[in-house]
DNA sequence: CCCATTTATTCACATAGGTGAATGAGTCTG
DNA sequence: CAGACTCATTCACCTATGTGAATAAATGGG
């Protein structure tokens, strides 16, 4: 948060947070696994202070490309302005889904939906991360498993 | 919602809304008002049925452009690929906010937050539209209003 | 202008999720 | 192994929002 982003990344191996910081707590808005891009897609291309941190949460392995090269190598190769916008495609389509599932499901559906898109998230990520992603307390989440 | 958008709007005067319709009901996703850029980004980039509906609220006039000739006219005018990557980011940049709302604020905050960023928005859009967006009911938002 | 329809408000009650505290379980370090 | 953390669970209670019904207000067509 506050750097400027000059890289995207592409997870080999691992897990990376996305969060913000609000009233002294990491608000969780996204995660990535294996095969995602990580970038932050405004700071990076807006050359603006990146609004949110990403931390890597397991020991993980990532590709990193510089953008200016990107930019270079995308006048000899065009497939890689692909890469750009699969990336922005990315980005839109996940957070708008969130968006959709934040008004349209309650907590338990919500957290079924996480579960089934990614069924093994429980072993890899602190349940309060998963909880603060979808917008509720870890107690919250802790009353939602015991009950199923 | 199911048919291919082809075109990219930009929104001369009026208002639009985009919906789903989830259980019978239409589920507001997004405003667009004057000087907003108007598409369904994924069917259009991906030549997908849309996953949404998009309508005019009020008596619009929108400009039309076609994605072909919006590509053929890059070739010559370069400036072109700048609003593709502004719409890109207007969309991304609008569902975060949206989503990072929805976790991070209660009803009433978020209400507070659109009003701040579109005044007007209770004279254009029916209140039930305002709500819908908000992830709330018609009723809840009435006693948010009636308290302040 | 009147009636029909749509939209907004209000109320009483129900429920999901928040809050703070206590407890338990797991993990790390020495 | 003991002690110190960190994380997850459970509980009792609280509050925001949902729900369904009744009413009121606004809108639109004849």
């Amino acid at each position: 948060e506050g750097q400027y982003c000059k890289n995207v990344g592409f997870v080999e191996k691992g897990s990376f947070i996305y969060y913000h910081i609000i009233d002294g707590e990491e608000k969780i808005c996204d995660f990535a696994f294996e095969k995602d891009w990580v970038t932050q897609y405004k700071s990076l291309l807006n050359k603006l202070p990146s609004e949110m941190s990403i931390r890597a949460l397991e020991n993980s392995a990532i590709a990193l490309m510089n953008l200016e090269k990107i930019s270079t190598l995308s006048l000899e190769i065009p497939k890689i302005n692909l890469m750009r916008s699969t990336l922005a495609e990315q980005y839109f389509t996940k957070s708008t889904q969130r968006a959709t599932n934040l008004t349209n499901l309650n907590a338990t559906d919500r957290y079924k939906a996480l579960l089934k898109e990614n069924p093994t998230i429980h072993k890899r990520v602190p349940q309060y991360y998963i909880a603060s992603y979808l917008g509720i307390q870890p107690q919250s989440l802790s009353r939602i498993r015991a009950k199923k």
